[in-house]
DNA sequence: TGCGATATATAGATTATTGATATATACTGA
DNA sequence: TCAGTATATATCAATAATCTATATATCGCA
């Protein structure tokens, strides 16, 4: 199956409390998921440095147990395109529903 | 948002209760979703010819007002791969759910 | 007669993700 | 104490899914 690009609406929502940092935000997804979404760090970092990009979330560092650790937070950018891809979310996934469902054509 | 992965599921699923040609199943698709979800050719034919590689589906061609269109059927392995595309898919969307509805994070 | 819809197909570009690799620290168990 | 695993960030090459553009050909309509 291989669903690709809900990694941005999900690292959005789970900024959307609080900062984290990108290993966390990897972590809390595979968890709430209950393990069956697993970002990997080759996927995770770059697209967290698109959204900062992007300007939807920004990032400070902050030294932790003589570690350095990068903490990402919410801008109000970030805030509305979260409600605009939840959005889109439910939107695909009514859409596919609704084919599904359907008795399958003509 | 930009969400792949879920033409061969629609796919198989149109194919599901009878025999269609190409652009037949990218109209339904489009229909069907309310206009939503807009495959082209270029992604379509492709996606169609892969599943035909990989045994899933079957074509043959067939002269209709002196053209000759060329129609899908599920193969048996195709009905199996549709009923385990449906779980998965169905899994994703309440993982990604999981998460949002979830109070967002640690 | 020309345009839009029908119908199939391929090539090149773009996007999302994976896997591998690099680096460095902390913790745990043998 | 040494190895392996987890934490933590980052980049690169490869792969997969899709889009755009292009090509070709027929049909119906204005």
């Amino acid at each position: 199956m291989n669903i690709k690009g809900s990694l941005p609406l999900l690292i959005l929502h789970v900024l959307s409390s609080q900062p984290h940092h990108g290993y966390e935000i990897a972590k809390q997804i595979n968890l709430q998921s209950g393990g069956l979404l697993d970002f990997r760090g080759g996927t995770l970092y770059p697209t967290l440095h698109t959204l900062e990009q992007e300007g939807l979330i920004e990032s400070y560092t902050q030294e932790e147990n003589g570690r350095l650790r990068r903490y990402y937070q919410l801008r109000e950018a970030g805030r509305t395109a979260l409600l605009h891809e939840r959005e889109e979310w439910s939107g695909f996934v009514r859409a596919v529903n609704q084919i599904l469902e359907g008795g399958a054509s003509i």
